[in-house]
DNA sequence: GGCTGTTTGTTGTAGTTTACAATATATCTT
DNA sequence: AAGATATATTGTAAACTACAACAAACAGCC
């Protein structure tokens, strides 16, 4: 395998960054949808996998700085998707929830988009789309476990070199 | 199959989002390291497997507006990574093509994202790693067949409902 | 109990990426 | 040759992000 001169390694590569710029295109192209944008979006479905999380933990889980994460709240809350209130426990963090129209919201587009991938997934047999599952499945795993989030920044560990 | 309460549909968009967003981050925490953004390093990519393209071509083949590409291009050919010039025999488009230090530099950063896909992909066998990348691959033609890229812009083809 | 240090979140500021609309120039069609 | 079409650029505006500075609340220690 170290022989051949296209690697594995740069056939994934290659490939996910093609993925990501389909993906993202198609993000952007569905704004217009919803009252939401796409990283809007991408909040509510961690919230609602989540649960009610601390800014810094609704941070992390997006792998964006806290500061964003305030900001991108601030937005969701705008439009009454979300609630930020005041941990009865810890007056310095705030906990972050759905309320019902953005739990309904989210729903909605989580199925629509389900939709979509159902007719991308349609090329495949049931085998196939197992496969891809897992694979993509392991690929994030692999690469989120390479991502420090503690504290209220990210950073990629970088292998000792 | 239709059975199932969690369908592979859904299993396989939210792997991907989460993807995203990791790689996402990766490519922000990345920026640091050359001297261009993650957009430019595609764009970069995109020339080197391209070759000498139109604008056009080159924005169609990131999936991205016509302006954005011309913008790209402009930032590209400031550090002189890229050569933009009129077009011999149709004086409208421009043809866009690396310059040699862009090429060096496509390659380096090219090995260096490689290197690091091999750490990901270490904790798979061999025959998983052909396997992911054929999946991904697979699944990022589905997506790109559903987007039309004709004319300045593109626009993602929704299912006649 | 009160001082010091830490954690948590918000705000000020700035850079990057993107799109839409309007425009200029060149080519094509009839 | 005139109008229609294609190609690229510029004006403008929005979304997303980070870093730095800050305010408020907690924790520990003496």
């Amino acid at each position: 395998m170290a022989g051949s001169r296209k690697s594995v390694a740069q056939d994934v590569h290659e490939a996910i960054n093609d993925l990501m710029r389909v993906y993202q295109f198609k993000d952007r192209d569905r704004v217009c949808c919803y009252d939401v944008s796409a990283t809007q979006s991408y909040a509510l479905h961690r919230l609602r996998r989540l649960g009610p999380v601390t800014l810094n933990e609704l941070a992390a889980a997006m792998y964006i700085e806290k500061s964003s994460a305030s900001r991108l709240v601030d937005g969701l809350v705008a439009k009454s998707y979300v609630s930020r209130r005041k941990h009865p426990d810890d007056g310095r963090t705030v906990l972050v929830s759905l309320t019902r129209p953005g739990e309904r919201l989210t729903e909605r587009i989580e199925q629509d988009m389900i939709r979509e991938e159902e007719l991308i997934l349609a090329d495949f047999t049931a085998a196939e789309r197992r496969t891809i599952a897992r694979a993509l499945r392991a690929l994030t795993e692999a690469a989120a476990a390479r991502v420090d989030t503690s504290g209220g920044a990210c950073s990629w560990t970088e292998p000792a070199a």
